[in-house]
DNA sequence: GTTAAATATATCTAATAGATATATCTTCCA
DNA sequence: TGGAAGATATATCTATTAGATATATTTAAC
């Protein structure tokens, strides 16, 4: 994929919010940053050790013997230095690959139907997250620890909110088009029934 | 990645609207599922081998001497009945990797500055994809060759709007946020300068 | 008739998604 | 006391994908 994996990047910057465990940043990423950030389990572990060798993470309290199956790691100096060099890099435009649109895009193949079923699971889907959004909100102002870090973190929430609304605004959009294309359909003696 | 690819159904669901080569699907997918839609093209060919091998495609005038260089394919019924099964199927949230996000939710680590300079750039490419959007319609409309596929683009297209239009907004209400933060950090003398 | 640019096919590597394997720890019930 | 169930935790594997690059062929330009 990229030619730079971002997976280190996302873990570097979570440690920097505390030391972490593989199973710690797994948990944080899916539970705060879930709503712009996917990231792949089955990368952190191998990531973490790469990061170790690079002296950019530590472990802490690596001879400790009562907790031998949890290691926790800790961003060192030269892991913050990268991290913030990565933060003033221009983001790079994101690869979109949004499914609904592409079997709508080859809609004729399904029909309005079909097309109706998946914007309505979609739409659920979309008011179900915002619900989310909501409910999540007071839990991350109160864990920021600063003003600084509430504001960027409700910054990228309202992001999630944004979005949201402008695909359900979308959905209800689409709905109407395709309810009213069936009952054109419904009328039209020529077409109907194919 | 996924566990099925999705190239393939891009590439199957591109062929219903005409035959193509491997470069014309590449050109297709680029400029009017652009949106919606990013095709790795080194998967283009080998997924034509691969769909090729299945029954699922097949080559137009294999044995034609004259233009050798140029392969072209051609749907089959089995090709189209496999697209419709997956047309049918609930499509599969995607996973969200969004790059400027990520790094506002680390914002404290490079500060209002730089974050307000990639929101800007952030928000000048929305932009610009917005008056893109606007200038494809009537192309995509002229091309459809039928009332329901209309319908089915101009669906897809307006998406695209909704959402440039969405995150616009919130480069706006993030810029004003940030500014703000910027303003009040000059007048705190607690907090200035560091 | 040679160069340059566009067209076209193909291959390669590192990153990633998602599944799975496996071990450990905690809780709760017999 | 034991042991089953479920949560916690680490790790590994494969198919898919992003993005770069290699390399022909065709067309246009000079």
């Amino acid at each position: 994929m990229a030619r730079t994996s971002r997976t280190r990047f996302a873990v570097l910057g979570s440690l920097t919010l505390g030391d972490r465990s593989g199973y710690d940043l797994k948990q944080e990423i899916e539970r705060r940053m879930g709503a712009f950030w996917a990231e792949s389990i089955g990368q952190i572990y191998p990531t973490l050790k790469q990061l170790e060798l690079g002296g950019l993470v530590e472990e802490v309290a690596p001879s400790d013997e009562a907790k031998r199956s949890r290691r926790v790691y800790r961003i060192t100096d030269a892991g913050l230095a990268e991290l913030k060099d990565w933060l003033r890099a221009p983001p790079q435009p994101e690869q979109v690959r949004n499914e609904i649109l592409l079997k709508l895009y080859f809609g004729p193949h399904m029909g309005a139907e079909t097309a109706l079923g998946h914007v309505a699971r979609f739409e659920a889907y979309q008011r179900a997250l915002l619900e989310l959004f909501e409910q999540f909100k007071p839990e991350l102002v109160a864990a920021a620890d600063s003003e600084e870090q509430r504001l960027f973190w409700e910054i990228t929430l309202s992001s999630g909110l944004h979005i949201a609304d402008a695909r359900i605004a979308w959905c209800e959009e689409t709905r109407r088009r395709l309810l009213e294309w069936q009952q054109a359909q419904g009328r039209d003696p020529d077409t109907a029934g194919d």
